[in-house]
DNA sequence: TTACACTTGTCTACGGATTGTCAGAAGATT
DNA sequence: AATCTTCTGACAATCCGTAGACAAGTGTAA
């Protein structure tokens, strides 16, 4: 039984997960979430720990279901994932008493696939989501932010706003002055990057890696373009950058 | 230009390196890092000695794991590129060694391919990013860069004040009495070089060559000029400069 | 002390580097 | 195919670094 867990660890198939850990990708709102990994596997903890620690994720390790259960009823996390191979309690009723005691508190299950054949069990447990092994690390990740904005979504949308701008990044939203104003996608992730990093120079070369990605190489006038389109739809005088500045020799900065 | 992309390393252009080899292209705080490569394969020394060293950083080789760690240990650096295929000690040991010593240190793996087909290892080892052979020394760059980047992030605002003055560096922002003052690129540049030596005595030559990255050292007046510059925004008094002092005969030293 | 050689301070104007902006090509999405 | 997005290259506008001239300052040897 064991054995196979590692095998199965072992051909967990994170494709580009390093490449997307970026401590960026989370809403600032989000930033500091308790997530409780309940998982005996140490070697499957050390790679969750590590995973949603760099996505600014606080992380609390259990390794069985007894003192999962808890860690949770004192922690009170945001989200729980949840191995479904635990020794002490089955892992099923660690999942039963979660939901029985916060219902709104989202679980998602690791579980190696014959455990999940019949998805009826899951949902009779009240989970909110699953992988099967083997499966990629940033499919968990999507998986347990999904659960996240599902859950915060209603309660707070995260939106940011300055001067007369407001921003909904994760409904790709922009208005000026309550008027709404269309921004493509790399728009909104170059103006993402901006607003993550207020007042710091970035240089050109960093949005290029941070923004366009480490595989393509355009050109810096690509950047310039860019600013120029959002100042155009976010400055009120595109002539006369307010927001978006630029430093002479060094890049620009967003001052808000 | 997008060919480039599957550039492996015999046909890395070394030309087109130099160009992007603008010593602009360091983030503020970092001028100087330490680099340490530990790499076997004498050709692909070479290439990666060049490339960090024109970027501006210091490097250090080591060619197997052995004195790879030993180094490591005494000279701290700042960032370790580990060539996955070493001799004596298994990479993957460097890599756990350094990372169980000095888990903050950045660790960017080059391997091949086949080596990383479970990636998962690699995150297990606590590797914080990785690029697989072949690979565009670019990417590598734009790699290490970035994960200096977030290694130097949490620490905020690296900002450095004497007397009434205060410099910030990534925000490429100064105050003298809490009034703004305006810096270019390059004074913000050699006011760093200072801050970073303090009390030491600076030839032009030496500020010639790390400040502007200049090969041979004309007679010329540069380097004056822009003391010239920071005195007049920083000194109280331009005359009579209390913190960029002149030592006649051998050049500037900075006394905070 | 004085005179002299050399170093440094300071100013101006030129020229190169950097950026804003546009139009059209190339690519992606539908 | 049609449309929208992204990229490239060109040009103009602008900024700033640099060279060079000259003044002022410093050290030294007679």
């Amino acid at each position: 039984m064991k054995a196979e867990e590692g095998d199965n660890t072992s051909m967990m198939q994170p494709d580009k997960f390093v490449v997307d850990a970026k401590p960026s990708e989370l809403p600032p709102s989000l930033a500091g979430t308790q997530i409780l990994v309940i998982e005996d596997d140490p070697r499957m903890q050390k790679v969750l720990h590590r995973m949603f620690r760099e996505q600014g994720y606080a992380v609390t390790l259990c390794s069985d279901g007894q003192s999962g259960l808890e860690t949770f009823r004192s922690l009170k996390p945001s989200a729980v994932v949840l191995d479904l191979l635990l020794p002490n309690i089955f892992g099923r009723d660690v999942c039963k008493a979660i939901k029985a005691e916060h219902p709104e508190i989202p679980v998602i299950v690791v579980s190696a696939v014959s455990e999940v054949a019949d998805k009826v069990l899951l949902l009779e447990l009240g989970a909110d989501d699953y992988v099967t092994k083997p499966f990629s690390p940033r499919e968990l990740m999507a998986r347990v932010q999904a659960a996240l904005r599902r859950r915060y979504k209603p309660t707070a949308t995260v939106t940011y706003s300055f001067g007369d701008c407001e921003i909904d990044f994760a409904k790709m939203s922009a208005h000026r002055a309550d008027k709404a104003v269309t921004l493509t996608a790399h728009e909104f992730k170059l103006l993402k990057y901006f607003v993550e990093n207020p007042e710091r120079v970035l240089s050109r070369e960093e949005l290029l890696n941070e923004v366009w990605g480490y595989q393509s190489y355009p050109t810096t006038r690509t950047v310039d373009n860019h600013i120029l389109k959002l100042r155009q739809k976010l400055e009120p005088d595109a002539a006369e950058p307010r927001y978006l500045q630029t430093v002479y020799g060094a890049g620009y900065k967003f001052v808000p």
